[in-house]
RNA sequence: GCGCCCGUAGCUCAAGGGAUAGAGCAACGGAUUUCUAAUCCGUUGGUUGCAGGUUCGAAUCCUGCCGGGCGUGCCA
């Protein structure tokens, strides 16, 4: 049951005859701002006034005269300039609040219209290992696909592995010259990650090498543009500025040159681990050989494709580990080789089209007002990950007939998606919802990117372990607080540490609306107070707390038949928070968002707080009250552990 | 240079063109023989970067400026 769908449909009767008035004025009913004013408010008389030329009172009148509300709400009152105050009436809620006490869904009806959504999202490079900026990807891709479902969508999730790029030719490169055998054996994935790092260093240090004297060079040029704008007149504003900019630039491009030199002599003297300076020398061509291994592979070179195939288990074991403690899984996970053999087909295709044309050596797609185009084919004949993008739309499109494909990626690869969105209607796909679900960058609490104090990023699993780790010792030092001695043995205590741990993890990144970036704390994302996934499993845990204390079996409750009254403020606000569990659905649903969901669960809490100290529960004057209190209870645990449950985070009994 | 995004309380963030811009943290003051105080209640704190404009109404839409981030032809 919607109560603000509900109250939409009234006032779209209400509204008829009305001239001008539309499906879109309905969307001016929200829920109240202020609870004086009510429960839901009506905004819709101003605009609507204004368009019919007459005072928005008098339309708000005129409306109301019309409106069949006297079921749900008190007679509805105009106040400022027009605006309509609804309060629903208790006899008309309750009902639907009885109903969602026997309902699995809690009384979210499915979607009328389901549509069918692809949800790209998480897209690992599997040949190294998952860090920190996979992770906001990861969740609210998962988090949407959950809710979609939920709400009745068909959702396929698909994971678009990085299983085909240079990652593999320089594992490939490092497996035929740094390996160790029997570490190999022992432990693939290890090794494996150890000579992908390994050939990145000394990639790092001839990338280094060759771009020192490029930023030497700009320098000097740069440095004399500086000088130059010093003999102009130094009393224009403009010049000022202009050799103050100059002057920032020089001093970047100084730092830079700084930096990487103090990298090169890190990496010629030895102090890396591992200590890689033996074998810079022997590995001067390692760049151009590595991009070598991958052609190698690219063009079906039998001994690299076995190797490949070798790697790829191996690879994927590894990030399916982390996804299984993450409690993510994917319908498909197509990666970018499975696309390999159509990209040929789709180049060609949207060359015969004309949608595509040669330039520099490249093909290309030029869109209108746009200098910059979008490759899909190199110079040398490679193609490109917009190659493999616009070949994955083709067969989603005719594997799944979906309405909507979202690619839950970050800020920095809009242009990217805007390019490849418009050749993709070029090509013939106009009808189908693409869209760019795009986020921020997670930074650390000095509002710089999340790096490790050495500068590397941050492996996820690490992540992990130290949210699970401080959320073993918060839970540890709760359970010996409690009054009647702690209750949690050693390992229920591991268990609830890696549910909170993770939970306040994967919310902390939900919390937030996703498009702007976000300043990863553990101590935050830990709190007890506030928005936090930690203070929300904990009102769970109360609840089922209280169930536990008073004996009750929360089944046997449901069946009895008993009644929910409510006779407080505090009790009635619970009621109603409880029953705007499809509005927040809908709205996080809206605009693929789910920090509209954890924003519902957080004033649900609160409101179930308020009521927690107001209302005693086991000890309420009466049996019917006490009994109404438990299903109070109970509808608001399962909703925490339901919305919860569709951001992908697991609710504890005790904690 | 061009393009995209952002600028809200000391800090981290909310706010669907709507009434007096809200939370958490921090600060201060209260509540506990706990139905788990990992809590609750209250106080303080704002020229929503600046200047115009549109509107009955602007943090929100438009223009200009200031400040920051990101991207910007053969990586993904």
């Amino acid at each position: 049951m919607n109560i603000l769908q509900e109250l939409q449909a009234r006032f779209r009767a209400a509204l008829v005859g009305l001239s001008d008035a539309s499906d879109a004025d309905l969307d001016l009913i929200r829920p109240a701002q202020d609870p004086k004013f009510g429960d839901y408010q009506a905004n819709l008389a101003m605009p609507l006034g204004k368009r019919l030329g007459r005072p928005p009172r008098d339309v708000a009148a005129e409306i109301l005269g019309r409106l069949d509300a006297a079921d749900l709400c008190h007679p509805p009152e105009v106040a400022g300039p027009g605006f309509i105050n609804l309060r629903l009436k208790d006899d008309y809620f309750i009902p639907h609040l009885q109903a969602a006490v026997g309902d699995q869904r809690l009384g979210v009806a499915p979607v009328e219209k389901p549509r069918t959504f692809v949800i790209d999202y998480s897209a690992p490079n599997v040949a190294k290992p998952m860090h920190v900026g996979h992770i906001r990807s990861t969740v609210i891709g998962d988090a949407l696909c959950r809710t979609l479902r939920f709400l009745g969508h068909r959702v396929i999730s698909d994971n678009h592995i990085g299983d085909w790029g240079t990652q593999f030719g320089m594992i490939l490169y490092g497996y035929k010259h740094f390996l160790d055998a029997a570490a190999y054996k022992n432990n693939p994935v290890a090794e494996l990650a150890r000579l992908y790092r390994l050939v990145s260093l000394v990639m790092e240090y001839y990338g280094i090498l060759d771009n020192l004297p490029v930023l030497e060079k700009e320098i000097q040029k740069q440095q004399k543009i500086l000088e130059k704008l010093k003999l102009e007149d130094q009393n224009n504003k403009k010049i000022i500025e202009k050799i103050k900019e100059q002057d920032d630039k020089v001093k970047e491009l100084r730092s830079t040159w700084v930096f990487d030199n103090a990298t090169r002599i890190w990496l010629e003297n030895g102090s890396t681990t591992p200590d890689i300076s033996k074998l810079i020398p022997e590995h001067k061509e390692i760049r151009s050989d590595v991009l070598a291994e991958t052609a190698k592979l690219h063009a079906g070179d039998p001994e690299n494709r076995k190797l490949w195939q070798e790697f790829l288990p191996a690879c994927e074991d590894e990030i399916n580990r982390i996804y299984g403690r993450l409690g993510i899984r994917f319908d498909h996970t197509l990666g970018e080789s499975f696309y390999e053999d159509r990209l040929a087909g789709v180049v060609e295709e949207l060359v015969n089209k004309g949608i595509a044309r040669e330039s520099d050596g490249a093909l290309c797609i030029f869109f209108p007002g746009e200098k910059v185009p979008m490759l899909i084919r190199k110079q040398d004949g490679a193609f490109l990950y917009a190659t493999t993008d616009l070949a994955t739309i083709r067969y989603r499109m005719e594997q799944f007939h979906p309405d909507a494909i979202l690619y839950v990626v970050d800020h920095r690869q809009s242009m990217h998606f805007k390019h490849l969105f418009e050749a993709a209607r070029l090509w013939g796909y106009g009808d189908v919802e693409l869209q760019h679900v795009s986020f921020g960058t997670v930074l650390g609490e000095d509002n710089r990117p999340f790096k490790t104090r050495s500068g590397d990023t941050v492996g996820l699993e690490s992540l992990l372990d130290e949210a699970v780790l401080r959320a073993g010792e918060i839970v540890s030092a709760n359970d010996d607080a409690k009054p009647d001695g702690p209750e949690l043995p050693p390992e229920r205590r591991r268990e609830i540490a890696e549910i909170v741990g993770i939970g306040a993890l994967k919310y902390a990144d939900l919390s937030q609306n996703r498009t702007s970036d976000y300043v990863f704390s553990y101590d935050k994302m830990l709190a007890m107070n506030g928005n936090t996934a930690t203070y929300m499993q904990y009102a769970y845990a109360r609840v089922r707390s209280i169930f536990a204390k008073g004996n009750v079996d929360a089944a046997e409750l449901r069946r009895s038949g008993a009644e929910i009254v409510l006779p407080t403020p505090a009790e009635r606000a619970l009621a109603l928070e409880i029953l705007r569990f499809p509005e927040a659905l809908d709205r996080a649903a809206a605009d693929y968002r789910p920090h509209q969901l954890t924003a519902y669960l957080f004033d649900l809490a609160n409101r179930y707080s308020t009521f927690f100290e107001n209302c005693p529960v086991l000890r309420a004057e009466t049996d019917a009250l006490r009994r109404s209190r438990l299903l109070l209870c109970d509808l608001t645990a399962r909703t925490i552990g339901k919305g919860l449950e569709l951001l992908g985070i697991k609710v504890v009994e005790k904690m």
